[in-house]
RNA sequence: CGCGGAGUGGAGCAGUCUGGCAGCUCGUCGGGCUCAUAACCCGAAGGUCGUAGGUUCAAAUCCUGCCUCCGCAA
């Protein structure tokens, strides 16, 4: 079968990387233009490009999907499928017509639940225990088609956000292989959604970095690791400003204030009273132009009073 | 030329403006105290101050080049 792989990040780069290993015939990659980054805002390629051209598959980057530039590049390419994952593009109904084996989707929930841009990240947010990864036929509506397989996997108590996403681009490129042979070999399941069970997980924004301390430690340590590593927890102590990465729980009761700085001893790290008379041990922190470092190394060149 | 910060014993920092004994907290090692330690007391080891030049009686500190790392922003 002649595929056509559509993606751009990371995320996607793993299953691209894993269809070249399993030698599907990857006839064309399209992935987002190269747009200036990073420090220096130098020129960037996305990590799929980059992949691609180490393999010798021919690159596409058109800037838009509708004007019919897209369409006349897949089309050339005669794909039997199309294979998107974490492409960062809608794809119109013209272009999903192309393959005549349909256009296929990775995404990083059990759909229905957590349909949209950030499903990883509110999984753990919402600190469910399980989530994973679904492989779907596109619909015109976003993540609301029929699925094929799912894959599951637990959420560990402190995972991040970030350690999640490495475990499921690796889940997610095996279980977009499993899809693409059973396809050709007709065996493909097909299950509508219950679109009842619908939920949706939207780009996260910084506007919700700031930890509310009246909440539970769960809560917090929850919101602390689903931010990880974009765009991060954050507050304020002691006047100083700083990113939060990792805490952990204490057994420690108090009738402080929530919020409150209870302990910041340089063995420990720093303890902070949340809701319930509860509080959490900050662990990991980065502060002002800092780089990202223990509690207890902070504590050591920058001893709080409190 | 997007904006900015930093390289100082193993870790995190101060010292640089105003040149003049290598400093702080922690860790490590040895000893002591304690029922006990993330506790306390005593002692010790450990640094070409990123790098190459320059200025100076004297440079971590001032001047110039280079290397490396990091934050923001996207």
């Amino acid at each position: 079968m002649r595929i056509v792989f559509m993606g751009t990040p990371d995320f996607a780069a793993a299953s691209l990387s894993a269809l070249i290993d399993g030698g599907f015939n990857v006839v064309g990659v399209f992935t987002q233009p190269d747009r200036p980054k990073n420090r220096g805002m130098k020129l960037c390629s996305s990590p799929v490009k980059e992949l691609a051209l180490e393999n010798d598959i021919p690159v596409f980057q058109p800037d838009k999907m509708r004007d019919g530039k897209a369409l006349e590049m897949l089309e050339s390419l005669k794909p039997d499928i199309v294979a998107v994952v974490a492409y960062g593009r809608i794809l119109p109904d013209e272009i999903l017509a192309v393959p005549p084996f349909g256009s296929i989707n990775i995404h990083g929930s059990l759909l229905p639940k957590y349909r949209g841009a950030a499903p990883i990240q509110w999984a753990v947010l919402n600190g469910e225990k399980v989530t994973g990864v679904t492989s779907m036929y596109i619909a015109s509506e976003l993540d609301s088609g029929d699925i094929i397989h799912t894959s599951e996997t637990e959420i560990g108590e402190f995972e991040t956000s970030c350690e999640l996403f490495q475990r499921l681009k690796l889940m997610g490129a095996e279980l977009l292989c499993k899809t693409l042979v059973d396809i050709k070999s007709g065996t493909a399941p097909r299950t509508p959604q219950d679109h009842s069970l619908a939920s949706f997980a939207p780009m996260l924004s910084k506007e919700q970095s700031p930890i509310d301390w009246s909440k539970t430690p769960r809560e917090i340590i929850k919101h602390i690791c689903g931010l990880n590593p974009w765009p991060v927890a954050t507050t304020e102590l002691c006047g100083t400003c700083m990113k939060v990465y990792g805490a952990e729980y204490t057994d420690n009761k108090t009738d402080k204030a929530a919020g409150t700085v209870l302990n910041a001893d340089n063995k420990l790290g720093i303890e902070v009273a949340c809701g319930n008379g509860e509080s959490i041990l900050i662990t990991r922190l980065q502060a002002g132009c800092g780089k990202q470092m223990s509690a207890r190394d902070y504590l050591c060149g920058n001893p709080m009073s409190f």
